[in-house]
RNA sequence: GGUCGCGUGGCCGAGUGGUUAGGCAAGGGUCUGCAAAACCCUGUACCCCGGUUCAAUUCCGGGCGCGACCUCCA
């Protein structure tokens, strides 16, 4: 049985999906301001096997994944391109860029990192931008039925106005207020834990619309809100995140969109913990906050790091470090390598039986997607493949490979060692070698294995000859 | 101050009221021209202090440590 820790009931829940056979899922996306870093992946990563998951359970999934792309940059900001170390918006001061242009930019640049990161694209990924009047009449709404007030051109919502509000974080009124800190309210609001829905621009805000109340810009939850029931209906199965969205955006789209549908919400919330980075949260100022380009220059593969991801629970905090990457590229080539001998071993010889494994694999994935645990059960599976293929030929090698095949794809893991084929250079070096390791004249063949090591290749003996592979 | 999560061997990381995953690294071996890869063997951990229990790493309480969120733009 499927089941997923629901951060809504606070325990695992056996997963049934409200059309059969069909899973509506929408997950926080980008904000296009900045570059996405490995923590943004880990989330996506992890939304992307709740889903590829769910595919391999039989279901059909459709996967919405919004582009947050109303800025709010000033222009101040981009005149004086003094927003940190932003360097789009000094590219923008200097070039005299749109906020627009820089949104675009980002969100190539998310779009490419995710593919590289094989994370399958959502069926739809809408930009805040191009759904204001969606959010124009889902809070013209929350305001006909008195969920929402204005004042002086600014909309919020009326948190009070909502009783089941801190279902989800456990932030209710009550708590908030014994908790509250001293900030300073907007001065337009009745209750500070009321949120914004609507803000009239200051003059020098760049990215702005006509509104009913004011010319202004939406509130940061109401985009979510208008995004997901136009593309997946007033309710729907799974929502997911990062855990900073529990409170207040997750919390705040429950609000809006219950208040204005009248339905409940999402059925499921699932929200992936934070990374860290040696023990320390990512921070700019560490200097810690490290992108894919970070991974990939150090010579990982984009794999690596979504293996490494693997390796952990979505729910635990996990602490990344060089050398956990190192051990999750091992993992990694493990897999593969037994993955290739399947691939090679001929047909005949004895059966390998991996009924129990398979089951092993679903119950692990099926637990609260318990991914670390399918691993082992897939790294146990490649010394029973490798140990087997020793000794003789697997009479089920096609079976084998397909579980195997699917199960790493349930992952999100490559099946191809590379996606780049070995370039006819060192497929030249290798052959070199083999006509030395024939005329055995060692010491040059010891030379050229040494040369292909140092252009970043492995180089094993195998029946056929040298073989070699990336890294 | 409020709400919440976590603390497992050199490292990563599952899990469990008693039979003590798995991997990486390490040491030993098989194989190999030498390596690599692969395989085999070795290695008994659960922050501290109380409590419950025949038995706690696992449950309860306290402490210490780490981390997250606490609303207006990420």
């Amino acid at each position: 049985m499927l089941t997923f820790y629901n951060t809504l009931t606070k325990q695992k829940d056996v997963f049934t999906s409200i059309n059969p056979g069909k899973v509506g899922m929408y997950t926080c996306g980008p904000t296009v301001y900045n570059y996405i870093h490995i923590g943004n992946l880990r989330a996506y990563s992890n939304a992307d096997v709740i889903r590829r998951y769910l595919t391999y359970r039989g279901y059909e999934v459709r996967m919405i994944k919004n582009i947050t792309d109303v800025g709010h940059l000033t222009d101040d900001d981009v005149a004086q391109g003094d927003s940190g170390d932003d360097k789009m918006v000094k590219a923008a001061a200097k070039e005299k860029k749109t906020p627009q242009e820089i949104a675009r930019f980002y969100e190539e640049y998310a779009f490419a990192t995710q593919e590289k990161m094989n994370i399958l694209p959502a069926h739809y990924n809408p930009r805040a931008t191009e759904h204001i009047p969606h959010m124009i009449r889902l809070i013209e709404t929350l305001l006909a039925k008195g969920h929402a007030y204005e004042k002086n051109g600014n909309v919020f919502f009326d948190v009070a106005s909502f009783d089941r509000y801190g279902t989800l974080s456990g932030n209710t009124v009550e708590k908030l207020a014994i908790g509250a800190r001293l900030e300073d309210p907007h001065p337009d609001k009745r209750n500070q834990w009321d949120f914004a829905l609507w803000l009239k621009a200051p003059k020098n805000h760049l990215m702005k619309w006509d509104a009913p109340w004011s010319v202004g810009y939406p509130g940061w939850h109401i985009e979510c809100s208008a995004m997901s029931v136009d593309y997946l209906g007033p309710t729907f199965d799974i929502h997911t995140g990062g855990e900073d969205n529990i409170f207040p955006h997750h919390e705040a789209e429950i609000a809006q969109s219950e208040s204005a549908n009248g339905v409940p919400f999402a059925h499921f919330w699932l929200h992936t913990r934070h990374l860290q980075v040696d023990g320390a949260k990512m921070s700019k100022s560490k200097g810690n906050m490290y992108t894919l380009e970070d991974i990939t220059d150090r010579g990982f593969d984009p794999m690596d790091l979504r293996m490494l991801f693997l390796l952990s629970h979505y729910r635990s905090q996990m602490n990344f470090t060089w050398d956990a990457l190192a051990q999750a590229q091992k993992n990694r080539h493990t897999l593969l390598g037994a993955l290739e001998r399947l691939a090679q071993s001929s047909t005949g010889g004895t059966t390998l039986d991996i009924t129990a494994e398979r089951t092993n694999f679903d119950n692990a994935m099926d637990d609260d997607l318990n991914t670390p645990l399918a691993i082992t059960v897939l790294l146990r599976l490649a010394t029973a493949i490798n140990t087997h293929t020793a000794t003789t030929s697997l009479a089920n090698a096609d079976e084998v490979r397909t579980f195997f095949t699917k199960a790493l794809t349930a992952l999100g893991i490559h099946t191809e060692a590379h996606a780049d084929p070995i370039p006819d250079d060192i497929l030249a070096i290798a052959a070199a070698r083999d006509a030395a390791r024939a005329a055995k004249d060692f010491t040059t063949s010891d030379a050229l294995r040494d040369d292909l090591l140092a252009k970043g290749y492995t180089v094993t003996d195998s029946a056929d000859g040298t073989k070699v592979s990336k890294k």
